[in-house]
DNA sequence: AGCTATTTATAAAA
DNA sequence: TTTTTATAAATAGCT
C-alpha cells in the first residue's frame, strides 16, 4: 500500500528502516487499539524497536494481559520463570519450617509428640554438643590468661626496669630526694602471679628513657595500674 | 478500508463482530510479523478473543519479550509479582541461613567466631534444653511404668481367678483330673513385682465362664504368658 | 468462506 | 520528523 509494492524483508537502508518504522509501528498500535474496541477482545502488543526503544499497547493493563498469557500458557508448557520460583520459595518455606522445628526441640521446647527413643537422642546430641561447647570456652579462657600472663610478665620487666633507673637517678642526685623510693609500688602482685612456663617472650623492644620521662605501656590493660604513676 | 467507513465502537451484532475478529485479528497478527521483519523489532502481541480463545505472535519468544518488557518496566514502576516473590524467597533465604548458623551452634559446630560471654550463653541454654527433655523422658518413662503396672495388676487378678476356678473345677470333677493343678504357671512373679501405690484399679468387668471355657486377656503383652495355657 | 467496492495504510518523495 | 500523493492492502457489507 504504497507507491510501489515492496517484499517483507528487512529494510536495508537504515534511513527508510527507521521511517518505516515510525509509521508502520503507528498502524499497527492503531490497528491493535480498533481490534480491542471493535470486537471487545483483551489486547497486548509490546514492540522494542531496533534501537531498544519501547512501544506498547494494552487494552486494559500489560500486567493483567501478561499474567492472563502466563496462566493460559503455564498449563500447557508447565514452569516458568515465576512459576520456578514460587516452587523454590515454597521448598525455603518448608526447611525453614522444619529446621525451626528441630531449633525448638534443641531448645527443649515443644518435646510432646518425641518418644523416649527420640528424647534420648536429643539428650545424646547436647550432652556432645555441651561438651564441644565447654572445651571450647576452656581453650578460649586459657588463651586468655596466657595473653593476660603475658601482659604481666611484660609489664615486670617495665616495671623492674622503672624501678631500677629510679635508684639510679636518685644516687645521682642524692641529697634532695628521699621519698619516691619508699613506695616500691604494687612490685609484688607480679611477682606472685604463676605465669605458663610455655610462654615465649615477644618483647617489644623497648628504647632507653630518661629517669623522668615515663613511657606509658602500650598495652590496654596496664591502665589501671600504669596511671597511678 | 471497505465498502462503507465504520466508527470504532464495540460491534453489537455478535455475528459481524465475530466475523470482523477473525479477520482483523490475521491482518493485525499479519502486520505484526511485518514490522518485526521490515525493521528489525521485537513484537510481542497477544490477543484474547471475547470467547476467551488465545492468539499470539512474538518475532522471537514470547518469554523473552515478556522479560525484556518487564526488566524495562520495573526501574520505572518497581515491583511487580515476580520480583514480590523473587523478595520474599530472598528473605527465606536468609532467615534459612541464620537459622543454620544458629543450629550449627546449638549443636556445638562452628564455634569458632564466638566470644567466651557467647559460648557462656549457649551452654545455659543446652543445659536449660536438657533438664526439660530430662524431665520430659523421665515423665514418660514413669507413665510408661504406671501403664506397665497396671497392665501387670490386672493380668495378676485374672491368673487369681482362673487359679481359683481351676482349683473348683478339680474339686468337683474330683476322681480322674489330677495334673494340671500340680503347676501353679509363674504365679510368683507377679507377687514379687513391686507395684506402684497409686495405682486405680480400672478394673474391666469380667464375666465368669466356665472352667473350660478361658477367655485371651485383652492386654497386648499379655500374649507371651497367656498363650501358655 | 469468497467477492469487490471502498476505505486505509503506507512507500516514495519532498 | 511530518506531509504529500500515488498506490498497495485491508476489509465492510454482501453472497
Amino acid at each position: 500500500m504504497g507507491r510501489g509494492k515492496i517484499v517483507i524483508r528487512r529494510i536495508d537502508n537504515s534511513t527508510s528502516r527507521q521511517v518505516t518504522f515510525s509509521k508502520r509501528r503507528n498502524g499497527l498500535l492503531k490497528k491493535a487499539k480498533e481490534l480491542s474496541i471493535l470486537c471487545d477482545a483483551e489486547v497486548g502488543l509490546v514492540v522494542f524497536s531496533s534501537t531498544g526503544r519501547l512501544y506498547e499497547f494494552s487494552s486494559t493493563n500489560m500486567k493483567t494481559v501478561i499474567d492472563r498469557y502466563t496462566n493460559a500458557k503455564e498449563e500447557l508448557l508447565g514452569g516458568n520463570a515465576t512459576s520456578e520460583i514460587k516452587r523454590e520459595a515454597a521448598s525455603l518455606r518448608q526447611q525453614l519450617h522444619n529446621l525451626q522445628e528441630s531449633h525448638k526441640q534443641l531448645m527443649g521446647e515443644e518435646l510432646s509428640g518425641l518418644g523416649v527413643r527420640d528424647l534420648q537422642g536429643l539428650e545424646n546430641r547436647l550432652e556432645i554438643s555441651l561438651r564441644n561447647i565447654r572445651m571450647r570456652k576452656g581453650s578460649l579462657i586459657h588463651q586468655e590468661n596466657v595473653e593476660l600472663s603475658r601482659s604481666l610478665n611484660v609489664m615486670s620487666q617495665q616495671k623492674l626496669e622503672l624501678y631500677n633507673k629510679l635508684q639510679a637517678c636518685e644516687q645521682r642526685g642524692a641529697t634532695d630526694a628521699n621519698e619516691s623510693s619508699s613506695t616500691p609500688y604494687s612490685f609484688r602482685i607480679i611477682q606472685n602471679t604463676n605465669i605458663p612456663p610455655s610462654l615465649e617472650m615477644s618483647q617489644s623492644q623497648q628504647k632507653e628513657g630518661e629517669c623522668n620521662k615515663t613511657d606509658a605501656p602500650e598495652l590496654g590493660l596496664s591502665d589501671s595500674i600504669a596511671t597511678k604513676k
